[in-house]
DNA sequence: CAACCGGCCTGGA
DNA sequence: CTCCAGGCCGGTT
């Protein structure tokens, strides 16, 4: 058994960002990453991956920026799944009304 | 230092 | 417009 990593500024950064997301609403890793003061968007899905804690940390709520699904650590079946429950539905793999639903204005 | 990523962008078919 | 392939940045391990 690995034992969890300590996260790093960078990553919990990424989470506290992440958190402000509304309910209903999703991200982009490369929103996450500029509104961290970085291009580094895959270090983004790093982080998310790396997730402690997916129930405080939506990382479900974070898709591609071109309102595809991107990845997801229990299966792309699980993120929709999510992101239906919170009002986000998923078509053909892509976001639906993606750029009415994304949220950027992280302060 | 090298390899790994839950990505992004661009160009071509 | 969609789909595929290659190249690329930045952070973590």
């Amino acid at each position: 058994m690995s034992r969890a990593s300590q996260p790093t500024q960078f990553t919990e950064n990424v989470y506290q960002l992440l958190r402000q997301v509304p309910t209903g609403r999703v991200t982009t890793y490369q929103a996450l990453a500029e509104a961290a003061g970085t291009r580094a968007y895959r270090a983004v899905g790093q982080a998310m991956r790396r997730n402690p804690d997916t129930q405080r940390t939506p990382c479900h709520r974070v898709v591609a920026s071109d309102g595809s699904l991107g990845g997801y650590a229990g299966g792309p079946k699980r993120k929709i799944a999510c992101l239906r429950a919170e009002g986000v539905l998923v078509q053909a793999g892509r976001i639906i009304n993606f750029r009415d639903r994304l949220y950027s204005d992280f302060r």
